[in-house]
DNA sequence: CCAGAATATGTCGGATATGACATAAAATGC
DNA sequence: GCATTTTATGTCATATCCGACATATTCTGG
């Protein structure tokens, strides 16, 4: 994902207008990460609008709650199949996925 | 990304309803298919309308050409990211990611 | 037809993502 | 305040994905 850059500055305290500010970030790539960020933003909406634990989320997916957390803030170890898979897992509509990438697409 | 079942039947010229008709593919799995079907269609008409081959489109994303084979005929070894990076390497529009989507999601 | 371009398929070693586990840190509510 | 639940972080062996290469197949214009 390639994300570790712009956490390490989230956690230093910057704020990202967009994740592309960064230098070494091709416009593709942080397209995707843009893209990425706005599901990994969703999956806790949903997961948390149904009442799910993250625990409960892992099971749906037959993951780990240790993997949830790590989608949910963002890891560097995540795929965006993973992510798109907890959305749907966390019972995302196509609706409320649209919505989510509206946001940036 | 379990396409090998779908991809075979297809071969063997079935045809797809949808994705998830199938035994086996829950429908979390199922709507996973049909969205990377949906992005990896819209490679394709992107990379035309573009007047790119796969050549050309493998070396914007910094990848092979088999590679890009691959994506668009929906080989079972290739990741959402790696469609979603083909799609804006070959210069797909926000409005056309979403466009793409909007047929499954 | 045929030559050249484009696309597809098979394979492989190295790179990255994965679930699982342990454990720490935060949040919750009583 | 404390016990319990929830979430976060670090690590690891294994599974999966990756670019690259070789080669086959299909497409295109002459």
């Amino acid at each position: 994902m390639n994300t570790g850059k712009l956490k390490r500055l989230r956690a230093a305290g910057w704020k990202a207008g967009s994740a592309g500010e960064f230098l070494g970030l091709s416009d593709q790539e942080a397209a995707l990460v843009e893209l990425k960020l706005a599901l990994v933003a969703a999956v806790r909406e949903v997961r948390r609008k149904h009442g799910l634990s993250q625990t409960d989320l892992a099971q749906r997916m037959h993951s780990s709650q240790s993997r949830v957390a790590k989608i949910e803030t963002g890891d560097q170890s995540v795929s965006l199949d993973l992510i798109v898979r907890a959305l749907f897992a966390a019972g995302a509509t196509r609706r409320e996925l649209q919505r989510a990438l509206s946001t940036v697409a």
